[in-house]
DNA sequence: TAGCCGTGGTA
DNA sequence: TTACCAAGGCT
């Protein structure tokens, strides 16, 4: 890999902020420097695109005007306002610092990486991003941006995937960052990392510090960043219940050690937990919805008489698991008591009123383009 | 350490 | 459809 000299040092620093200043974007978070407008966008971009982001910053503010009031917001709205933003434990553990915050801190923001990185939810990334942006700490700000720009600029060869490499990176970024100006000089690695040197289709020929990138003078842009491949997504194969009454339609929540935890969806019964016994032949949906109506009466005293929702499987793909979701129908003359169901029953137009998952949307849709496309409209 | 945790965009 | 990527953190 490449080395650096001092002089080097200073030409990149020039040259990158020269172009950041004439060229970086004007974002919403790059207004002012308050630390917790810097936070939320942080935590909101980890793994989430700028595009993606802006809206729900805008929403999320417009909510939660400071620390105090995310500290006592209540749980529905808080889901409310992050739902499609995915990585949904993000949004609780924005509001659990935040009464950190309030507790520990009183109200005071700890101004070091090191100490941000108490807060929950804050890991080394977010902690070195607001530590620079917010209070001039000179640290470097190690995202995906930042080890792909460097990996190319110095061709480091070593694996991205392994989280032993972030020391790596951090100790040969650390005496590049400009000690003048932190925080733009992090963001500026990010708009080069978002532009110029992209994953895909980078254009390190137009690059302002094409000067600067050794892989490009050796021909090996797509060489680097080094990273191995994670596991393909873990099929799952679901049978979604869609149970209507007079009372409207029933929702489950999802609980605290599930995925979507807090979310709302109609019951999801996974497929292999109904038979213990999978050395036979695999059993077909009319046995399937017999076993499902015989425990709803054991466990719930809820009656229920199934029938296959016809058209296709719905299919959702999370990171780690790829759900088919069979959709079963069932209508009730009558609302029975929820007694022994964590649920409730919801009226069609106020389901829209709940935090709902993508999956949650998704089977909606089905279920109305088969039976009632208007059956989930607000009015 | 490696697996878990969402969604939207793109080739 | 499939695969991979995008400003990571937690356990």
């Amino acid at each position: 890999m490449e080395n650096w000299s001092a002089a080097t040092i200073r030409d990149f620093r020039q040259t990158l902020l020269a172009w950041y200043d004439a060229e970086g974007r004007d974002l919403p978070w790059r207004h002012g420097r308050n630390p917790y407008h810097t936070w939320i966008s942080e935590v909101m971009l980890q793994q989430t695109q700028v595009n993606t982001v802006i809206p729900y910053y805008e929403k999320f503010l417009a909510t939660f005007p400071t620390v105090v009031d995310l500290a006592a917001a209540d749980e529905p709205t808080l889901l409310k306002v992050w739902q499609g933003l995915g990585y949904y434990s993000r949004a609780r553990n924005l509001q659990r610092a935040a009464q950190q915050l309030m507790t520990d801190y009183h109200g005071k923001w700890p101004r070091t990486a090191a100490e941000l990185e108490d807060l929950v939810g804050i890991g080394p990334y977010t902690a070195s991003a607001i530590a620079s942006i917010a209070f001039d700490q000179v640290v470097p700000a190690v995202d995906g941006n930042a080890f792909r720009v460097f990996a190319r600029l110095l061709m480091i060869d070593a694996d991205i995937a392994k989280p032993k490499t972030r020391q790596l990176f951090t100790q040969i970024i650390q005496p590049i960052v400009d000690p003048k100006r932190p925080g733009a000089f992090n963001q500026a690695i990010m708009d080069l990392g978002s532009s110029y040197m992209t994953a895909k289709n980078p254009d390190p020929e137009h690059s302002p510090v094409k000067a600067f990138d050794a892989s490009y003078r050796a021909g090996r842009v797509l060489d680097f960043p080094v990273k191995t491949k994670k596991p393909r997504p873990k099929p799952m194969a679901y049978y979604g219940l869609v149970i209507h009454s007079p009372a409207g339609y029933l929702l489950a929540q999802r609980g605290a050690n599930e995925m979507l935890t807090g979310y709302w969806s109609f019951p999801l019964i996974l497929k292999e937990t109904l038979r213990n016994d999978e050395s036979t032949a695999p059993a077909t949906v009319a046995e399937d919805i017999t076993e499902i109506e015989r425990r709803w009466v054991a466990e719930f005293q809820l009656p229920l008489t199934l029938t296959p929702v016809g058209g296709r499987i719905v299919s959702h793909t999370y990171t780690h698991q790829r759900w088919q979701v069979t959709l079963l129908m069932a209508d009730l003359p009558t609302a029975l008591p929820l007694d022994f169901f964590p649920g409730k029953w919801v009226s069609a137009a106020e389901i829209a009123d709940l935090p709902l998952p993508k999956v949650q949307e998704k089977m909606m849709q089905q279920f109305a383009s088969q039976r009632d496309s208007r059956a989930f409209e607000k009015n």
